[in-house]
RNA sequence: GGCGUGGUGGCAGAGUGGUCAUGCAGCGGCCUGCAAAGCCGCGUACAGCGGUUCGAUUCCGCUCCACGCCU
């Protein structure tokens, strides 16, 4: 059963491009993204609108409520039910998406590991404001010396997940990491990375994006969701780029023109960052999304896939 | 035409006769349950030409450019 993968950076074009495809395949899409799975972030995450998603059936979008987090591995679990699915109805899953974790988990799998801890998190983060990140990096030195040596001590982030996986489990993450299983073991895979070849072109389309939802409503977006009154800055769907700047801005941090500003920032960013991926990733066919047989380009690709991808 | 002030990396903006400003932007990279996150790294800029000096972005002269004032 094959998988066709279609990635690339913010802004390329990807989910008219995944749309048009399956109008012309047996296909379902997938969305990979870790900003469309919430619920009411539609403008600002350019999310398919119900016009689109009536002409394909869409996954994992809007599955979630902004309050909640997710998580690489609920994705993983999501995504391989969505998968299997799809394919029972005869059918090409269609992955599509930016959010490289997601892409690389189902490549790659990822260990056994507990899911997140909230208290345990909260009390980690404290001690953090406290005592300062490199004291849980030496913390973190004394019971996995190996997982020290690997994550920067400036790095908050990896030594509270390195961490919160030893305290609850009692075993080092560098040890638990070692072994995984990829979900895409068992698929031929098509991978397709949709990107402008040069980076000044998709600079121009991320600011033209960007002022695009700002005139589609994107402050009132952010404000409504401000005001349900149970959102904070700091949960991870208010974290997503643009709406993390707006609402920094309707804080009072800065005019809205400056958060406009830092959002196409954030997002350019984004996409480099994602490119970074792209770029070490193996065996992908790079498409330029201006290309008037771009869409076609693709199908051929798909329909002709005869090379099972062992990896 | 005369006088004055100023010309610093993509932008902003300090500064010094002999390591490094800095900020913003940009670029490269890392990445195993917050990933649209988090983190690391990267710039012989001192308008040009001469001169003084062991050494000039810094001192002197000329040229060019900008702004202001004057005729």
């Amino acid at each position: 059963m094959s998988v066709v993968l279609l990635m690339g950076p913010t802004g390329a074009g990807k989910s008219a491009a995944a749309v048009a495809l399956a109008t012309r395949l047996p296909a379902e899409i997938v969305s990979v993204d870790s900003a469309l799975v919430y619920r009411g972030l539609d403008i600002g995450t350019a999310k398919p609108d119900a016009a689109l998603r009536a002409q394909v059936p869409h996954h994992l979008i809007d599955i979630l409520d902004p309050a909640q987090p997710y998580s690489a591995g609920q994705f993983l679990r999501d995504a391989s039910a969505a998968i299997e699915a799809i394919h029972a109805r005869a059918r090409i899953p269609l992955l599509t998406g930016g959010t490289m974790l997601y892409f690389h988990a189902l490549l790659h799998g990822l260990a056994e590991l507990p899911e997140a801890d909230p208290d345990l998190r909260r009390e980690l983060d404290e001690r953090a404001a406290r005592g300062g990140t490199a004291a849980l990096h030496a913390e973190l030195a004394r019971v996995d010396a190996q997982a020290a040596a690997r994550i920067h001590p400036n790095d908050p982030q990896r030594i509270q997940r390195a961490l919160e996986v030893f305290y609850l489990t009692g075993q080092p993450i560098s040890e638990l990491q070692a072994s995984r299983q990829a979900p895409l073991a068992g698929h031929d895979t098509v991978k397709i990375v949709l990107s402008p070849e040069r980076r000044a072109v998709l600079h121009q389309r991320i600011e033209e994006r960007f002022l695009g939802m700002m005139a589609a409503g994107f402050l009132e977006e952010v404000r409504a969701l401000r005001a349900r009154g149970d959102l904070e800055a700091q949960m991870p769907s208010m974290r997503a780029v643009g709406y993390r700047q707006l609402w920094a801005h309707l804080d009072g941090a800065y005019g809205l023109e400056e958060g406009v500003r830092r959002g196409i920032v954030a997002t350019r960013r984004l996409a480099k960052r994602q490119l970074t991926w792209l770029r070490a990733l193996a065996g992908a066919r790079w498409v330029e999304p201006s290309d008037h047989g771009a869409v076609d380009l693709i199908a051929g690709l798909v329909k002709s896939s005869p090379s099972p991808n062992p990896s």
